[in-house]
Order: C-alpha cells, then structure tokens, then sequence
DNA sequence: GTCGTTGCAAACGGTTTGCACCGTC
DNA sequence: GACGGTGCAAACCGTTTGCAACGAC
C-alpha cells in the first residue's frame, strides 16, 4: 500500500500506519498519539495528525467522522460500516450488503453527481447493554 | 410541535425555532445566528447554540452531523436522507426507501442493540458542477 | 544537498460555560 | 416570586500551523 506511494518514510509515518493497522479500534487521533508514543517516545502531535491527514488523503487509511466531536481513523480501507456505541462512544465495523445500489437510488432522485456514501448504524454496544442491566 | 413540550417559551426560542423551520438549506449555528439576529438584533450566539441543543434533544429539530466541522440543524424531523457537496458543503434532502431494512440486515450482524441509522451521500451539487465545467 | 518532515508552541475555530440580570409561567 | 433563560465574555478542546532544526532520498 503504502509501498506503492511516493510518500517519504519517516520513522514517525511507518509507526503511525503500523499501529493504526495492528487494531480495529478505530482510535482518535489523541489515542493513535498514545499508541505511537509507547514506540517513540519523542513523537508530537502534530506529526500523529499530519501523517494522518497525509495517509487519509492518499487512500491509504480511513478519516470517519461517526457523528461525536473527535474525527477517528480505520486501518481497513475495504468497503465496510460502523456501528457507534452512544453510551461510550466506541465504533465496531459491520459488513452489510444492502442487496441494492443506494448510490443509484439517490442519483435517480437529484441532480447531484455522486460519489460516494455513508450508512451508519448507531445503538448500543453489548458492553454497555450489560453495564445498563 | 414544542406546544407539546414542558419547554419554557421565550421570544429567542420561539424565533429560533421559527427561522429553522422556514428554510430548507440545513443551517450551521452561526448561519442560525445571522438569521435570527436580523430579528432579534441583541440575541447572542450562546443562547443560539443553547436552544438549538435543547430544541435537538427534545426532538423537535434535527441536529445533524454530515461531515466536515460544524453541526448543521435541521427542522425537518421527518425521515429523510442527505447529499453534502464536497465542494461547497451545502446539504440538501434526499428521500429514498431502500426496499431493504438497514437496520434488521445490521441486527443480524451484530450484538449492538440498534437505535437508528444515519445515510449520508457525498458528491457535486448542480450549481459546482457547473462551476467546474 | 534538497526539500519534505519533525517537535514545539502558539494560534484557530466551533462550541460550551460561569455569572449576574431578566422575563415567563 | 421562582426558576429557567439570556447576554456577555472567558474558557474549552480538538485540530492546525509557523518556524527552525532534522533526516530520507
């Protein structure tokens, strides 16, 4: 993936990827800089959410932006979507085939070009239903 | 609508809600503001971002969370669906029945419970199209 | 050696909040 | 008259950015 790319491999950058990979947490950026930081310890914030930014942009990870104030980030960029917990906020992926193009629903009723969607699911998390009774 | 609630009416709620309810363009707080303030000269952003929030959680608005940073507001509390130009940000409605139930094909999939969903298209609006040739 | 990248700290922008006064019920 | 709502300004918090030093190519 990123091999293909023209991106210059920083240390900072290949760990920063690594991590993000290494878990399906979907983690904000404050604690992708907690997970760098326990292998770089000198590493800035900054850097954690350029590089995020920069890997985003060229397709390299996911930017989701599951309604909740901290953007999150997602290693897997296979087509799939997420289901936020609004208890405590986590974001699980779910694979779902609508059997039908939403996209071409939609374009049928606008005159918008459309490029892509997002369907998520909101609810509550197996965790939390316990924690509720 | 808010007649049926407990909500204490005053004149900025009341014109608040007035001037969300006259527009379809799915306004920002600060959109909210300008509208209300041609109104109300001496209304304050607070007292806009606070009425939108308790007007929202008393579900007589929509707050609405397409992507990029600032919450958009709704007073369409119907179900209906949503195309943001990546362009120029404007959100418009879009009514679609997907002939499926997302959130029964979701269920099946996982042990969240679900609450609800939320689809979301991203593309050009019309008029950027025509900008962008 | 070039030029993209880093660490740092300060700035930013949208939103929230503490407070004393005000107005609805 | 009680108590929720208001205006104002300051605080907040996630994110972005300017800058000089650094390091990948």
């Amino acid at each position: 993936m990123l091999e293909d790319t023209s991106l210059r491999m920083t240390r900072q950058r290949r760990v920063i990827l690594e991590e993000l990979r290494a878990v399906t947490s979907h983690p904000t950026a404050d604690e992708m800089y907690e997970m760098v930081r326990r292998r770089l310890p000198k590493v800035s914030l900054g850097t954690v959410y350029r590089n995020l930014e920069i890997l985003a942009e060229s397709g390299v990870v996911l930017k989701i932006d599951v309604g909740g104030t901290k953007k999150r980030f997602d290693g897997n960029v296979a087509v799939h979507h997420h289901l936020r917990c609004v208890a405590c906020g986590r974001v699980d992926d779910v694979e779902l085939d609508p059997g039908v193009d939403l996209e071409a629903l939609a374009a049928a009723r606008t005159d918008y070009d459309i490029l892509r969607h997002r369907l998520e699911f909101v609810g509550v998390c197996p965790a939390c239903k316990a924690k509720e009774g």
